[in-house]
DNA sequence: CTAGGGTTAG
């Protein structure tokens, strides 16, 4: 009887009257209605609801929500019925109720879930979100964890700026902004790379006398070793010891991670070993410490070793997981041995673990590097029939491969392509286009590309105004390449070391000798400066003949130590050869040696190169073998063109 | 909360 009024015909004619309704005295409209949608929530009588939705008011909402409290469960049934429904994208109120009923029952996972639906899907401000939580604190019993998701919503959500905007009024109106969320929101910050803030943040965090917790601590040691300060890493680490502070295994990883990272694998090593007496034996390495170890050898090629620690983790009874597989299948492919990392891989399915999207994209992207097109179709078909969803590192994969096999003009059609199927781009794809766009003396296409990202919403970074740059300083064309650096700078991107030395070689290959300095000097004036920035002024004094300054720039690189490289040798090597010193080049080569710089590729082809031009066969094969014995590998080509053919001839005359 | 895959310099 009731229900009949709700047939559609009857609906708005109850709907409007109910309007009226709402300013006579009990029971009024509202009563009646609200009545009705509870008894049939509670029999689940969907239909009704799903008649009805579009027509109810704010307030018979939030009175339903309210209603429902102590069934969360129930609550978000409805919620999700008619979510999508006019009504309910108004009723902000009703969605927070439902947001600190989800808080009471600890499921903080859903709420988080709704305030990003509120933010990305339904537009509200951040803030906005906060003010209504706020007003719907006085009717629920939810406590400040209700503030911890929304910061949380905010930084899983990238809205770094929202999430600080709501700390600041949190403390503003006196409430309290618990550790929970400081720790969350300066991890977020950290991730996005911003170290700097996250010094300003945590200072503004003990200036409010807050007691740093474990998490607290752990972030501390996750940005010094991001800042490669190892050591006050560390000692940050004992400072948490002295405040009586139980670590955990997260601690222990950050720092293994960043001893890897500076290529400390011994202290990363030591580190492992030391966990157990540095926690009190409370403590033990769990998988993801493996993988951080296996993941450093890997990357320094000592794939033994990381194997070997792949066997200790199984002894130690610590099962790996596709991360460890994914390591090591990357670690062979990534020196060579790709066999090997099918080997893996198999091994890895018998242990019933699926290859996934970052397994295949390594495979795809070494099979690339070894220009075997053949083997990425099969596995990009292999990834299709399996339903593995190729992400935006895959996209970036192949444009890179198909780019580097010569094929620019598919990678940009592959480009097109996914802009049309709206597919995930950003803007690692389009630097890796750019870059070879430049390289192909294309730099206008390249600027083309630059300014689509604009029109795609992407926003251009530090290496795709980096790419243009070099490009245009590459091709010579140094006033292009200054107006791509003000752009950039009109934009607030900071120019980093890379365009720095991009710079610094334009202006060194147009022999801009005042200029250059200039530079340089003011490199040094921002401490942003490394041993690429002096090989190219060394390498720009040599072309110029200004033979003095190279010699005294050589000197002074020596003394600083870091500032010398194999390619600072390189450089001296192939000039010394150019003016007929092929002893002293000689004793370069041995220098090189004994300071850990073998000599690579580059080396033996300017030194062969050189003396074939000016000296005897023998004396080129005499120097080919002491470099062989001295375990450098030689440049194939060189060997071909220079080698191979006086070694035929030498060994015709003994015959 | 921490670990794996893609971009720039000589």
């Amino acid at each position: 009887m009731f229900l009949g009024l709700f047939s559609s015909k009857s609906r708005n004619l109850f709907v409007r009257s109910l309007h009226f309704a709402k300013q006579s005295t009990r029971p009024s409209a509202e009563d009646i209605i609200f009545k009705a949608v509870c008894v049939n929530i509670r029999q689940k009588k969907w239909k009704f609801l799903d008649q009805v939705s579009s027509s109810l008011t704010n307030s018979l909402l939030s009175r339903v929500f309210l209603e429902f409290q102590s069934s969360p469960q129930l609550l978000l049934e409805v919620y999700r019925r008619i979510g999508g429904q006019k009504a309910i994208l108004d009723s902000l109120e009703s969605c927070c109720i439902l947001i600190h009923v989800m808080v009471d029952r600890r499921n903080y996972g859903e709420a988080v879930c709704l305030m990003k639906e509120l933010m990305m899907s339904k537009g509200y401000l951040p803030l906005e979100v906060l003010e209504a939580l706020i007003n719907s604190l006085s009717v629920c019993s939810s406590s400040s964890a209700v503030f911890d998701a929304l910061i949380r919503a905010c930084t899983q959500s990238g809205a770094t700026e929202g999430a600080y905007g709501v700390i600041k009024k949190l403390r503003m109106e006196n409430y309290w902004v618990s550790i929970h969320a400081w720790n969350n929101f300066l991890n977020h910050v950290l991730k996005i790379g911003e170290v700097g803030r996250f010094w300003m943040v945590y200072r503004e965090m003990i200036s409010y006398e807050y007691y740093e917790n474990v998490n607290t601590f752990n972030l501390l040691i996750y940005a010094l070793c991001e800042e490669c300060k190892l050591s006050e890493a560390i000692s940050v680490f004992y400072r948490m010891l002295k405040r009586g502070i139980l670590p955990n295994v997260v601690g222990f990883n950050m720092l293994i991670h960043g001893a890897c990272c500076a290529k400390d694998l011994d202290l990363a090593v030591k580190l492992l070993k030391k966990i157990g007496a540095m926690s009190g034996g409370i403590v033990s390495p769990n998988a993801v410490t493996y993988n951080c170890l296996i993941n450093g050898y890997c990357k320094q090629g000592k794939l033994e070793i990381a194997e070997r620690i792949l066997d200790e983790m199984i002894e130690m009874d610590v099962k790996p997981n596709i991360r460890t597989y994914a390591t090591l299948i990357d670690g062979y492919s990534r020196n060579g041995y790709l066999e090997e990392a099918f080997r893996l891989c198999h091994y890895m399915v018998e242990s019933e673990l699926i290859p996934n999207t970052v397994v295949y994209n390594s495979f795809i992207h070494w099979l690339y590097m070894e220009g075997d097109i053949g083997g990425v179709a099969l596995l990009l078909s292999d990834m299709m029939m399996k339903y593995i969803p190729p992400d935006r590192f895959t996209h970036s994969i192949i444009a890179k491969g198909l780019c580097r096999n010569g094929h620019v003009n598919e990678a940009l059609k592959f480009h097109s392509w996914l802009a049309e199927k709206n597919l995930v781009e950003d803007a690692f794809l389009h630097n890796i286009l750019i870059n070879y766009l430049c390289r192909t003396n294309n730099p206008s296409g390249a600027k083309q590309l630059l300014c689509s990202m604009f029109v795609r919403g992407l926003i251009p970074d530090q290496v795709t105004y980096g790419t243009m740059i070099d490009g245009y300083c590459k091709a010579g064309e140094m006033e292009s390449a200054a107006k791509v650096y003000t752009d950039m700078i009109k934009v607030d991107k900071n120019p980093n070391l890379v365009i720095f030395n991009s710079l610094l070689d334009g202006l060194c290959k147009e022999e801009s000798v005042d200029c250059s300095r200039f530079l340089v000097d003011e490199m040094k004036r921002l401490n942003m400066y490394d041993a690429v920035t002096y090989n190219t002024l060394l390498n720009g004094y040599f072309r110029t003949g200004m033979i003095k300054e190279a010699f005294d720039l050589f000197t002074s690189m020596r003394k600083a130590g870091f500032l010398v490289n194999k390619v600072t040798y390189n450089i001296m090597i192939n000039f010394l050869c150019k003016f007929g010193l092929f002893e002293h080049a000689k004793e370069l080569v041995s220098i090189m040696f004994s300071q850990d710089l073998a000599p690579d590729f580059i080396t033996y082809t300017t030194l062969v190169t050189n003396l074939s031009n000016k000296r005897s066969s023998e004396e080129v094969i005499k120097l080919h073998d002491y470099l062989v014995l001295q375990g450098v590998i030689p440049d194939s080509q060189s060997y071909e063109a220079i080698v191979s053919p006086v070694i035929t001839e030498t060994a015709g005359e003994f015959e």
